[in-house]
DNA sequence: ACTTGGGGCGCC
DNA sequence: AAAGGGCGCCCCAAGT
């Protein structure tokens, strides 16, 4: 592989460390830890960490080690080598992995104790870095040994470990496994924390090994690098124990011809595992580590400009909120409680204040019977009372200003002066990606003013491709409905050829422009309708939604949605099919097989559970001793009263009806949990699932694709950003028609080695996201 | 002081 | 009768 690396890195001393700690120095002797009991000082906290290091992790003082000596690391990385495989795990100051700092570097191979290698190690007390660990360069020195020497590395969470040894260390790890995703593709539906797994599949003895977390060792905020090295390998190097050992006991379950795959039906899963989301993880790193340019000059002049947008529209709501400022005071006499909750002046920002002030000030209603004192936009603006567009005004800009335009360049990096947000892989139990540190999956797109933040550096452009339906294609596909395939393979549009099937009306009619390019306003309209139903069918939504978002009465959708149904017959099937699929098994799967386990779809209707009281019919005064319990199963419910209350749920409608029979089986001596909520719930997310979780599928192998290409690579070509059915890079500009061409060659591609349909891709290029394009 | 849950809202 | 899939972040309010 042939990465290129940056210049060394500057490494930290230790003396200049961080301000927070300083602070938190100068913050002890004002700090008051009587009350609670929880030291505040530094050296409080350490010997907290100390009493309860040794208390649950002291039997391991001698089955771990902390290696401080040159020889004994490269006796170390001579068996990792030797082995072929090696655990590795890095402790830090902060979970920030480019300003941050390093601890150390914990590692396990077979045949050797578990390990950590301390290398930022500070005094607590004077913050200088301490003699006794081994150089930096020592450990870049045989990390590299490994890396070059082909050691299947093996980690949790490995892009956040890739990370801190490529900005602190200098060394491109590659990853072999990964317990973190692995263990999300094996069930999405658990909890991922290295420790809540070993524990759960890997502990072998309750007494003796017990993986504790951080937090239950550490205070809040401490800084790894001040525990003593005495301490730190403790606790350490059991994560690099624990990685290895998870890596064991998933690894049968993700090897394509190992029984154990096979028989848990797993074939699929691992080839997903080992084709596209292992390779997954080097991409998204190297995607993070390039990061995006923001322009921060201008971010500054947004900043300018919509504070004071907000300042005015503020104004706007206190000139409202003014002029029934005696009202206000009444509620001071009349329900002072309320009253006693309003801030002065009110804050428009909280949803009590706001409450009080429009259902109990000014008189107001919902039209949402749901939330009888919500404040959300379409209840609001409803009201049709003036304050409200001046309300809704107000949260518009107080959101942009607070989400994007103030948040995101606080957290360019110092380092690179780039913005480097992380990119969740597993994100979704769909398997799609979410972005957080900042967000950058929800920035705003109708209003172009934030995306214009993110630029590219001088003499880039940026190459923004989207797949064009994406999701309607994969619905095509899973469904295997002739027609719908049929318009995808004649080019049709989708959506128009629906709308002409539906309405009876020629398909030229049903299409935004006219052949001569002028606009057709009824074809617009025409085409713009049918589009609720597509996507409602693929939300699971149901009529009344779909007939709002269509602007027709209930009744109109119903016919529309039945109609669409009978022209395109395999959608149903499809529906009914996946839904049937899941109740059997458990699960549904995407296009290349990766699994949403949906276990409520096997929920019984109804849960009963006899009820014991003085007052039911079943009550049995020689069952009331606990000792008969042994013989005696307390929960058995006769089939027929199963059906009977099954019968009469199903056909209760609305709450009220529901209540009433629950009260009748309450009589009868039985407690009903009603679990149709839950059911319909799951049935909703079994198609979307299968829709959604292949789109991701597909962009997950374009990325790899488009990280991978020889022509790209050659031609300068990098990711920065993915929004789901999107993916933006960057490229030197002189090579940008090149790239545009085999971008869109690659994502077309990659989408039909996965469906059977043809695919779209439009790509753009411009200097900044949603600029005008570039020649 | 810090965490948690809810409401609200940005995106696909 | 009502029925919206998947996220993360902001703010507030209440709980520890």
């Amino acid at each position: 592989m042939s990465r290129t690396l940056f210049k060394v890195p500057t490494r930290e001393t230790g003396i200049d460390a961080d301000k927070s700690v300083l602070d938190k120095i100068a913050k002890r002797k004002k700090s008051t830890s009587v009350v609670t009991g929880t030291p505040s000082t530094i050296s409080g906290k350490i010997a907290l960490a100390r009493k309860l290091i040794e208390s649950k992790l002291g039997h391991l003082r001698d089955k771990f080690v902390s290696i401080t000596d040159e020889q004994q690391l490269i006796d170390y990385i001579d068996k990792a080598i030797q082995n072929g495989k090696c655990a590795i795990d890095t402790e830090t100051a902060s979970l920030d992995t480019i300003d941050g700092h390093i601890a150390g570097v914990c590692l396990y191979t077979k045949g050797m104790k578990p390990a950590y290698i301390p290398c930022g190690h500070i005094s607590p007390m004077t913050l200088v870095r301490l003699k006794t660990q081994l150089d930096y360069d020592v450990i870049t020195r045989e990390l590299q040994r490994a890396e070059d020497n082909c050691v299947k590395w093996l980690l949790h969470n490995a892009k956040f470990d890739m990370h801190v040894c490529y900005w602190y260390l200098n060394v491109l790890i590659s990853p072999f496994w990964d317990t973190n995703i692995a263990g999300n593709l094996l069930n999405e539906n658990e909890p991922h924390s290295l420790k809540v797994l070993w524990n759960k599949y890997c502990k072998e003895d309750d007494d003796d090994a017990q993986a504790v977390k951080f937090n239950t060792l550490f205070e809040k905020g401490i800084d790894f690098r001040m525990i003593p090295l005495d301490l730190a390998y403790l606790y350490a190097a059991f994560d690099a124990l624990m990685t290895w050992e998870l890596y064991e006991f998933q690894e049968p379950f993700l090897t394509e011809n190992n029984p154990v795959c096979i028989d848990m039906g797993l074939t699929r899963v691992s080839k997903l595992w080992h084709n596209i989301e292992l390779p997954e993880i080097t991409t998204v790193f190297d995607m993070e580590r390039e990061g995006t340019c923001i322009d921060t000059k201008y971010a500054k002049e947004l900043h300018d400009k919509y504070t004071k947008e907000l300042t005015s529209a503020e104004k706007v709501v206190h000139l409202e909120i003014s002029k029934v400022q005696h009202k206000i005071d009444r509620l001071a006499v009349d329900k002072p409680k309320m009253y006693s909750k309003l801030s002065n002046p009110i804050n428009i920002g909280s949803p009590t204040q706001l409450a009080i002030l429009l259902y109990d000030v000014l008189g107001l209603t919902s039209n949402d019977k749901n939330s009888p004192r919500g404040t959300g936009e379409e209840i609001i603006l409803a009201m049709n009372h003036p304050i409200a567009k001046a309300i809704i005004a107000y949260r518009k800009v107080s959101k942009l200003l607070s989400t994007y335009i103030d948040a995101i360049p606080q957290q360019i990096s110092k380092r690179t002066g780039k913005l480097h947000a992380s990119f969740n892989q597993y994100g979704a139990k769909t398997g799609r990606f979410s972005s957080s540190d900042p967000n950058l999956q929800n920035i705003p797109s109708k209003n172009h003013d934030i995306r214009k933040m993110f630029i590219v550096p001088e003499g880039y452009v940026m190459v923004g491709s989207d797949y064009s339906q994406q999701e309607p294609r994969c619905l095509a596909y899973m469904s295997g409905d002739e027609s719908l395939l049929d318009a995808y393979r004649t080019g049709k549009d989708l959506y128009a050829l629906i709308a002409s099937t539906l309405y009876k009306v020629p398909y030229d009619e049903c299409l935004e422009f006219r052949p001569d390019g002028t606009k057709n306003e009824e074809g617009k309209k025409r085409r713009n309708s049918v589009k609720p139903v597509v996507l409602g069918i693929m939300y699971g939504r149901g009529s009344a939604s779909i007939a709002e978002q269509m602007g027709v009465s209930k009744k109109e959708a119903e016919r529309v949605i039945a109609d669409f149904f009978k022209h395109y017959p395999k959608v149903a099937q499809f529906v009914m099919d996946t839904q049937q699929k899941a109740r059997d098994y458990g699960f549904v799967e995407t296009a290349m097989g990766r699994k949403r386990r949906l276990p409520d779809m096997q929920l019984d209707e109804i849960e009963l559970t006899p009820q014991i009281t003085a007052s039911s019919n079943n009550f049995n005064p020689l069952f009331d001793d606990e000792e008969d319990d042994d013989d005696v199963d307390m929960n058995f419910v006769p089939d027929d009263i199963y059906y009977k209350y099954a019968a009469k749920m199903r056909k209760a409608w609305g709450r009220k009806q529901k209540d009433v029979v629950k009260q009748e089986a309450l009589q009868e001596g039985y407690a009903i949990k009603d679990n149709g909520g839950k059911i319909a719930d799951a049935e909703r997310q079994c198609v979307n699932s299968v829709i959604q979780g292949s789109s991701a599928d597909i962009t997950k192998h374009a990325m790899n694709q488009l990280h991978r290409d020889e022509e790209l690579k050659s031609l300068g070509y990098k990711l920065i950003i993915t929004v789901h059915d999107e993916v933006i890079g960057m490229c030197p500009y002189e090579n940008r028609h090149a790239v545009a061409k085999r971008v869109q060659q690659v994502m077309v591609s990659a989408a039909q080695q996965i469906i059977d349909v043809p695919m779209k891709c439009d790509v753009e290029i411009s200097y900044k996201w949603y600029g005008e394009e570039v020649a």
